[in-house]
DNA sequence: TCCCATAAATTAGAAGCTCTAACTTCGTAG
DNA sequence: CTACGAAGTTAGAGCTTCTAATTTATGGGA
């Protein structure tokens, strides 16, 4: 008899998880060369050597892959900002770090396009439903911006200053709005500089971000851009 | 024997313009319902009272329909903004023109989130590839926006001045990026005043716009937001 | 070592989809 | 009136998700 206890975290779970992760892995290859379309789980377990349902068992339903897929793009992207984060401590401009985290931001966006703009996407059915998901995934995608202009750690950012949130999803918004476009082609389309156009929307948007030692606790000035 | 010129807006082709708008019209309340991926040919020619392969008289592939839907949400999102334009020739203010331009963009992508979401997805197959098609995409929305800052018509859309491309490029990115995180639920989740959001973000964009009294021609200051 | 409960994988198959092919129906031009 | 071409029909191939029943493999307890 095996106990639920001894299940999780034995060998037979981390197999289990192993699993899931070559599913991914195919699926996310999927993804980048046709789209969320074309992620299929008849395909993923023809190229894993196994047969049709056997992946139901690591799957319930196909979209349970999709938003497992999802929920690890999310935490990839904020890894990746964590770490520009913790790259730039060294910074004394506030505004230098919020830079730097932006174009952590971009870059996973430019190197991740397909996963992007999944991120964007599983709303579609209910859109004004489900809003813990989404309240959830927004609070980890502001999380590493809200601890730059917080005050060092004694506040959480569960609680963070409503000026510092407002701030940091305009910063958030125009960021979203340009990369979005970006890899979407638009700027391509039409030679915009993609580059110098990010920079100086980045600079113009962090330009007033006061240095700590000009005001107490860095906090941003609340309104302007 | 009927020739392609007799074919052409006679009764039979306004006949086949009819049930395509019919599918399109299913389609539509599909897509409003459940998303893009609930579209199905099959479904709607079910809807429609006929059995079928019938529908691939007029639609050739699935997404030849998604295409055309595709088109005609351009279509009307570029005439909502032509009827702001047109709603607003006695304002004086370039800028609050410009603004209500924006309203007018933001308006129609609440009313039609799925459309408008729709308006940036179709590139994700080779997503660097198709350039053309959304070139066209992108010069007709950016249009009605050149056509507020150029020089009052002497100008064609096409050649527009450099820096009022950059321009409207930038009010566009913004908004897109606010429309799109609005849509998503975003701000909902996280508590944001929506409404004062846009407006406080429109108000910084479109600030600089000269006022046709002050600077000639009316064209924007280049630099700065 | 043997047994047997449990997990994993299998095949079969239902229901849905896109899309092709062949056939029938029907309106209309000549 | 004929006969051509367009529209709609059914049949069906091939794909998908997902369920059900069955077999195979594994590993702890006696």
């Amino acid at each position: 008899m095996i106990t639920a206890e001894q299940r999780r975290s034995s060998t037979h779970e981390r197999f289990r998880e192993q699993v899931r992760g070559d599913v991914k892995g195919v699926a996310l290859s999927q993804l980048a060369a046709g789209g969320p379309q074309s992620i299929s789980l008849n395909a993923i377990a023809k190229e894993l050597g196994v047969s049709g349902p056997a992946l139901y068992r690591y799957y319930a339903k196909r979209d349970d892959l999709l938003d497992d897929i999802v929920i690890d793009a999310y935490h990839d992207l904020r890894d990746a900002m964590d770490q520009a984060v913790v790259a730039t401590t060294d910074l004394p401009d506030p505004a230098e770090r919020m830079r730097e985290l932006a174009r952590a931001y971009r870059r996973w966006a430019l190197e991740h396009p397909h996963r992007y703009e999944l991120l964007f996407k599983p709303l579609f059915p209910g859109y004004d439903a489900h809003g813990e998901p989404i309240a959830e995934a927004s609070a980890m995608l502001i999380g590493p911006a809200l601890g730059l202009l917080g005050d060092g750690g004694t506040r959480s950012r569960l609680d963070a200053r409503p000026e510092d949130v407002d701030h940091v999803v305009r910063v958030w918004s125009r960021l979203h709005g340009i990369v979005s476009l970006e890899i979407g082609g638009t700027y391509a389309a039409m030679d915009v500089d993609a580059d110098e156009l990010f920079a100086t929307e980045m600079e113009s948007v962090t330009a007033r971000l006061a240095r700590p030692s000009t005001v107490q606790q860095g906090r941003a000035v609340p309104s302007g851009d």
